[in-house]
DNA sequence: CTTACATATCAGCATCAGCTGATATCAGAA
DNA sequence: TTCTGATATCAGCTGATGCTGATATGTAAG
């Protein structure tokens, strides 16, 4: 966001905290049950209880999720009396989660397999 | 795995270890050094010495995180003499990087500050 | 008020994934 | 072969991240 005042050689990409966010932002679906709550939430509007009966988790552990989806804003809530309602807050959403998808059907053995001794566990 | 046997009611929406391959394939760009990699490889061919030098980062790191991405299908590698050079592997890796990036800076201040004492560091 | 239901939050624990520094491999030059 | 340069791999450590079970909040009905 800085003005471009750099004239040293070899200055860096100049991208330095935007990378943190992006990779934040991939960490939140990094996680089988948070993309599952989203499959789920694109289908239709569900309601905490209905996805703890159908996800077969915690409630805590659900609702854990769905404060980290509402919060980063991957998803939106409305309210009903008692129960509150969850939907997809942006199609966007699903555009990224079914280029994932199509990637990783090219690469899914790998994908799977890897789990190195050492490094990233990818 | 197994073949679907299953006859009772309310399944679960038989997508059993997809989400878990999902959740690993977004994992990978879940790092802010890949994310960087990516982005420096998209532009042309780095080498990992090149890599090293314009990340700063120490080399061991680097090419821990190529190995990741090499693996998982990402980027792909070509020798010359002694140095390895890597390009991205497909295009469509910089199509979900740049949607996330979009879907990002509509956020990026929530996504920033979630930090949560509980649950999922988001 | 008290009770019951729906959801959210928390602390403690366990595990995973990335970092570091040393070492290994591998290709080419002398 | 021996030496050097370029990259890859490994073991040990550490911090981050998810899970669990109990508790808190909050809403509506009696």
């Amino acid at each position: 966001m800085e003005a471009a005042t750099l004239t040293a050689p070899f200055r860096l990409p100049a991208a330095p905290a935007e990378a943190d966010l992006l990779a934040k932002y991939f960490r939140v679906l990094g996680d089988r049950t948070r993309l599952r709550v989203l499959e789920l939430v694109a289908e239709r509007e569900r309601s905490v209880g209905e996805l703890v009966t159908v996800l077969g988790e915690p409630q805590s552990k659900v609702s854990n999720h769905l404060a980290c989806l509402r919060w980063c804003g991957f998803v939106a809530t409305r309210r009903e009396h008692r129960t509150i309602h969850y939907r997809l807050a942006d199609e966007r959403v699903t555009a990224v989660v079914e280029l994932g998808r199509a990637l990783l059907h090219d690469n899914a053995e790998h994908i799977d397999a890897c789990a190195r001794v050492d490094g990233p566990g990818c």
